[in-house]
Formats: structure tokens, sequence, C-alpha cells
DNA sequence: GGTGTGACAATGG
DNA sequence: GCCATTGCCACAC
């Protein structure tokens, strides 16, 4: 029952809200969110839920999370061929060969913030 | 109901 | 310092 479309599991959903939490020009990692999450160990997880986005009704600024690399690695994930990047330089976060630039400068991470 | 995988991360040699 | 391997948990087949 309840099918208000908040079914998902606790740990999707909390990755899709954190994920939605990022601020304008910031971005995150699987690792930081897995952590604010409690299963540190669990960063695939995160990546996963961001796979099972399109299960989600709102947005989510997935283009916003990369991972410790600072690398789109899921940009294939998306529409087009360089829709991520071209999120990431609207925002102002400088990109170059699927990699941010100045990735720390830009890093925002929740368990800080939040 | 079991197996495999997956947009990662951390550790070991 | 770089390459290879393991751990992790939830979802898809």
């Amino acid at each position: 029952m309840n099918q208000s479309g908040n079914d998902n599991t606790g740990f999707f959903e909390k990755v899709y809200e954190v994920t939605r939490m990022i601020p304008y020009g910031r971005i995150t990692t699987y690792g930081a969110i897995a952590r604010y999450l409690g299963s540190a160990q669990s960063a695939r997880m995160v990546g996963w839920a961001l796979n099972s986005c399109h299960s989600q009704p709102d947005w989510v600024p997935a283009h916003r999370v990369v991972n410790r690399n600072g690398q789109l690695t899921g940009k294939v994930h998306f529409p087009g061929s360089n829709t991520m990047q071209q999120l990431l330089e609207s925002e102002g976060i400088r990109v170059e060969d699927d990699t941010v630039l100045e990735f720390k400068k830009f890093f925002w991470n929740p368990a800080t913030e939040l």
C-alpha cells in the first residue's frame, strides 16, 4: 500500500535527499554521501541509487556527484554525450576530460555542512 | 530464493 | 607511487 511514490528504501531515499541538498556550484563524492548515511563502505550503493534516480519523480542533480577522483564516471548515464559536463560548467565548475578541476575546492561535505 | 552486478573506496604488495 | 584485490548493500534477472 502506500503508493504515494515514497516507497523507496530508506537508503535510496536518503541518497536522493542528500543529493538534492547539494547547493548550486558545489559537488560531492559517493563516499561522502555513503559516509553521511553511515555506510562509508557502501559507496557503490550511492552510485546505484543515482542509477535508479530515474525512479524518482523529482530531478536529482546527480551531475553534482562524482567519484573520489572528481571524474564524471556516470556521465554516460546522462542523455546526450556531455550533458553532465555542460551542467557542471554551467554552474561555474571547471571540467576537463570528464574530470572536475579544483574538485577539492568545490567539494561539499554533507557531514560537515549539515 | 539465489546469483551477479554495480555511476566506489580503501588497503595491500 | 601505481596496480591489483577485497568489501559493501541493495536491486535486477
